[in-house]
DNA sequence: ACTCCCCCTTACGAAAAGGTAAGTACCGCA
DNA sequence: TGCGGTACTTACCTTTTCGTAAGGGGGAGT
């Protein structure tokens, strides 16, 4: 068994949904793939300054698993793999909606700073 | 300092959401601050079933440094401790509410056991 | 021949999060 | 006298998460 017991018994639906969205890069992974329709591994890895390898794969296995994502390979050289969302990833995207403009209201709020200004929208 | 730079710069509003949810017992501490209006420190004790006192007091600790919670104490003895949630925290709670229903879904496709069924419909 | 690109995997280690247990200070009750 | 209740704090340890660095296998460009 290399996977650990992540998905335990949940509280509540909210418990349930912050363990699917709950890593360092998997809120930006839905916005690109939700913001492209489908994405490249190489090109997500553009899309997320500062991600590792390691993480990105990790995460987008992750999300698969959670039936979020769908991965698909291609068998050519050199090899080419599509990610793109699946219908529950669609609907958690939407579900993340209002809680993306309470975050923006609160970022203007107390004046933090944003990285990527061209996502505030989000 | 005390405090760790938890509150980086923000990418986009939902990692500024998730930084303030993130946290094993914040959602239920929501759930039962907006259902009850008005708690004892004692009482989310008991609501929380496997918490420990470190980690409530912790977890509301942040909280009020959020903004999400008010704290209120009265100088008695033994000591009394209130606490409710701000206007904010009211905002972040309704936010919420696309998540958890999203999130309940999940739990009914998977069939994943819930611990409080009296609490599956947040 | 050399390097780069693609999509990973593996090993190692640091950092953060969470859990356990004990201590604190005061009071009411038996 | 001793226990329980109130609201914590502190020290210590384990678990989980994240990052860094290296390798791999094949093909295409220079």
């Amino acid at each position: 068994m290399a996977k650990a017991p992540r998905r335990g018994p949940y509280i509540c639906g909210i418990d349930a949904a912050l363990d699917v969205v709950s890593g360092k890069w998997k809120g930006l992974i839905l916005w690109e793939l939700d913001a492209h329709r489908v994405r490249r591994f190489s090109e997500l890895r553009r899309g997320l300054p500062g991600v590792s390898e390691k993480m990105l794969t990790q995460h987008l296995r992750e999300m698969e698993e959670d039936g979020l994502v769908h991965r698909e390979v291609h068998a050519e050289v050199p090899p080419r793999v599509e990610y793109s969302l699946t219908e529950h990833g669609r609907t958690l995207n939407q579900a993340l909606g209002p809680l993306g403009a309470w975050g923006v209201e609160r970022i203007r709020r107390e004046g933090s700073e944003v990285v990527d200004t061209a996502k505030t929208s989000h």
